[in-house]
RNA sequence: GGGCGAGUGGCGGAAUUGGUAUACGCGUUUGACUUAAAAUCAAAUUCCCAAAAGGAUUGAGGGUUCGAGUCCCUCCUUGCCCACCA
């Protein structure tokens, strides 16, 4: 007897499968396609068992679709710029190219063994100038748009990276850097932007296109921010004025005092001379207070006053402007007028500093913003506030002193970063001409893969004058390149567009193939990548569509968020806990499709969840089993013997076909295979009394078992497949189709209850009437003891479930 | 503080969406095979009672219903995301 050796047979196959290039797409075949792909991962240099939790069950996916018919593409690429590289670069002084290049290399051996089914010819490292130019090409393009600006601006600063981040990349309460956790500082730098605001509506509208987890659409929704309120100018003693952000003008009575942030442009203006000390020393600790500070001082508000006094264009009389951190610059316009009644901020800070509190809205407590009736407010008083909200901003802007405004929370994407391994923005310094875009033609900038780093912080590009000089493409005259490269959320961008077209060099893709094969059908990762890998792509898509021909605007239909792996102890995975698994050893000892099964196993795939190293014995339990009886079929005589009445075999398998067709398309893997090992089971028992026969109903059994375990477990399923004869692979055969005339069985066993409780069983005809199957349950012994002496109330039958009977 | 989700055996988890709770797997126990062990096969395994009969049971409490893990209210625990956004 053949025994089940993964360590030889799965190489075996996926030597095969390469050389047969069985899973090559045609991109040109013109019926149903399928573009399904896992996240573009980090070349980190070790494949780890989140990396299987990702690509393993994307593949089944891909391989289900495929093997239902549809024309699958599926890939892998590589996000090969990016921090890591140019750490493990002065950490160990290798170049971050090679060492990229050498991690992609590995991780490429290691993915061999998972078997997946890419179509490598599509696939694409971002680090490959054939791949960023296109990268500088979009810049172009948006620049050309007027979508990529440069600015000076208060950022985000790591001093630990020595780089500028996205707000997306600034994350937690402290404010932290997403890579390092080093809490980020704020700096005023010129700063390349990529205008996403510009596609904020469309951005937040267009979720409801997507089928996508409703708790990624919450979180855009959250991160885009929208509030519709107004701008309102307040008069100031010095012939200007201080607009204010509000999304509730209804409470304008009620505002009793203005606030500016610290770094407002009119602090100067509006403090008095006998503030002056006051205001400069406020300003200055608020300065040197990290963001960290400034949210542990959440309670207890401070501020200082200008001095000044502005006109509350309602009520017209003065109010005092003061100076407060808990003001942002950085929303809205960085002045608020403040209603201490009906907001719990401007409560705070009123009570702190003695200000008036005037309610405005009757039946709201303090401090409290809800609707109700308006007082206080003149004319407006008891109209409803949310009447009133539009009429005082009609009535103000008909003074002209306010506007209907959208805020976005939304800030534009901060894409340059003071680092060397990223694609260099393609700009150039003249000196006569300013600042000048590189010419389409003279794509790509080419990064430079040999470069010296210093420790002075700086990109090293800086200190490359074969790089940093160059000509003017507009005069010819002496110039110096931009020295900072993109954002790495720039490569991640479109690189699933770039996929379709990878090789070709005239054009970023043949927008016709693209439109054919995109959006992605479904696309598989971490929720981590909830707001910025998934709004960068969006917007960038967007981009596409309107400008480049793209006749989509969203670029991923299905998204599918798997959960997270955990340590066998329930804790995340780390090398300092000791709890990591490594995916390598668990193919040495139990094989792929084990490691593979068990993933898909072990829960929900949504939920993620601890890794159990009994689990993964359990799976490997099932393929042994699978495979004993396998071969128990090889050597059973090739006799054909009708005597057996093997048709509860083939109604168990046609049940299982369903069972496991409806729930891998629901994702549920657990399930499906939880229903693969009861067909094994009930196989078993089969076995036990009837022995394994050389019958059709047997051979159906195990070809259609292979079939339906083919996309979980590639390789023991083909070497099966082959076993019973076929030429070609399972994996692209025909999905077994379910009867459901053989699904359904002559008798079933109906539970009886008696006033809610369980009391009996019967069985009986399926297609028994209710009438009969009342009158049976009656009759049954256990239930007639509780019907003894009592009368029956109400029959309720639930055909194929239950009787119940309700007695007095 | 705000938003979303989750609590089911010793463990991971099922449950035709309001219809026989605990499928499937792990673990454990017993038996077969073996000189023995491993592996394999078979049986048992929610809890209480020695067993049967019976009773209890889906975080806690209440409600709707013939019937609730599932729906409604209150509370507890926990996970994730956002957080002075005017």
């Amino acid at each position: 007897m053949k025994r089940y050796n993964p360590t030889e047979l799965e190489p075996k196959w996926q030597k095969v499968w390469s050389e047969s290039g069985i899973y090559k797409t045609d991109m040109g075949r013109v019926d149903e396609k399928h573009y399904v792909i896992p996240m573009l991962p980090y070349p980190s240099g070790d494949l780890h068992v989140g990396h299987w939790y990702n690509f393993g069950p994307t593949d089944a996916v891909a391989r289900f679709r495929r093997m239902t018919g549809k024309n699958v593409l599926t890939t892998l690429g590589f996000d090969a710029f990016g921090l890591p590289a140019e750490n493990a670069a002065i950490a160990r002084g290798i170049q971050p190219a090679v060492w990229t290049r050498g991690n992609i290399k590995s991780m490429k051996e290691q993915l061999a063994q998972l078997g997946a089914s890419y179509d490598w010819d599509h696939s694409l490292m971002t680090c490959d100038p054939e791949y960023y130019r296109w990268n500088q090409w979009l810049f172009l393009k948006l620049y050309e748009k007027g979508l990529a600006y440069r600015k000076k601006a208060l950022v985000n600063w790591c001093p630990k990276d020595q780089t500028v981040l996205a707000n997306e990349q600034v994350v937690g309460i402290n404010n932290v850097c997403e890579r390092c956790g080093t809490p980020v500082i704020q700096k005023e730098l010129e700063q390349w932007f990529f205008k996403i605001t510009d596609y904020a509506d469309r951005l937040l509208d267009d979720l409801e296109k997507v089928d996508w987890p409703e708790k990624v659409k919450v979180m855009q929704e959250n991160w885009i921010g929208r509030s519709r309120g107004a701008l309102i100018d307040f008069s100031l003693e010095q012939k200007e004025k201080l607009t204010v952000f509000t999304t509730r003008p209804d409470t304008i009575y009620g505002a009793t005092y203005m606030v500016i942030a610290p770094e407002h442009p009119l602090v100067d203006k509006l403090t008095t001379e006998e503030q002056k000390a006051d205001v400069a020393q406020y300003a200055a600790s608020a300065e040197r207070k990290t963001e960290l500070e400034r949210k542990e001082g959440e309670k207890d508000k401070t501020g200082v006053f200008t001095g000044s006094y502005a006109i509350n264009p309602a009520t017209k009389k003065p109010i005092p402007i003061w100076i407060a951190d808990y003001v942002l610059m950085s929303y809205g316009t960085g002045a608020i007028m403040a209603v201490p009644a009906h907001d719990e901020r401007d409560f705070d800070f009123a009570t702190a500093k003695s200000l008036p509190i005037l309610q405005v809205i009757e039946g709201g407590g303090l401090p409290y913003s809800g609707e109700g009736k308006m007082m206080n407010s003149g004319k407006y008083d008891g109209s409803p506030s949310s009447e009133a909200r539009e009429q005082i901003e009609a009535d103000l802007a008909g003074d002209g002193v306010a506007e209907e405004k959208t805020n976005y929370r939304l800030r534009d994407w901060l894409i340059s970063r003071q680092r060397y391994w990223g694609t260099p923005i393609p700009i150039v310094y003249c000196e006569e001409c300013g600042m000048q875009p590189v010419l389409e033609d003279q794509l790509p900038v080419i990064l430079p893969e040999d470069v010296e780093f210093e420790l002075t912080g700086q990109s090293p590009l800086i200190h490359r004058p074969d790089f940093v000089n160059t000509k003017c493409p507009q005069c010819g005259g002496d110039a110096r390149r931009e020295t900072d490269t993109m954002d790495t959320f720039m490569d991640s961008s479109w690189y699933f567009l770039r996929y379709i077209d990878n090789k070709n060099d005239k054009e970023i893709f043949d927008t016709e193939l693209v439109n054919r094969w995109a959006p992605v059908d479904h696309y598989i990762g971490g929720v981590e990548h909830a707001i910025l890998h998934l709004l960068y792509a969006r917007f960038m898509t967007k981009f596409l569509h309107d400008h480049h021909g793209l006749s989509f605007d969203e670029p991923f239909r299905k998204l599918t968020n798997q959960g997270i792996i955990l340590g066998p102890d329930g804790q995340k995975m780390s090398k300092s806990r000791g709890n990591v698994i490594n995916p390598d050893e668990q193919v040495k000892s139990y094989g792929a499709d084990s490691l593979r099964l068990y993933m898909m196993f072990m829960g929900p795939y949504e939920q993620g969840g601890p890794y159990n190293m009994g689990g993964i014995a359990g799976t490997r339990r099932f393929l042994d089993r699978i495979w004993t009886l396998m071969q128990e079929y090889l050597e059973t005589p090739a006799e054909p013997r009708a005597d057996l009445d093997e048709a509860a075999i083939t109604a168990a398998v046609h049940r299982t076909i369903k069972k496991v067709t409806k729930d891998i398309e629901k994702l549920s893997f657990n399930t499906a295979i939880a229903a693969m090992m009861s067909l094994v089971n009930e196989l078993y028992k089969f076995k036990d009394e009837k022995k394994i026969s050389r019958t059709p109903a047997w051979r159906f059994a195990l070809e259609t078992l292979a079939q339906l375990l083919a996309p979980m477990a590639p390789h023991i399923t083909e070497e099966i497949w082959a076993d019973l004869g076929h030429e070609t692979s399972v994996h692209i055969s025909r999905w077994p189709q379910w009867d459901d005339a053989l699904i359904t069985e002559e008798m079933t066993t109906l539970g009886v209850q008696v006033n809610g409780k369980l009391r009996g069983e019967i069985v009986a005809a399926s297609d028994i009437s209710e009438q009969e199957a009342v009158k049976m349950a009656k009759e049954d012994e256990n239930v007639a003891k509780y019907l003894e002496g009592k009368t029956v109330k109400k029959e309720i039958y639930v055909p194929g479930r239950l009787v119940s009977l309700v007695i007095q």
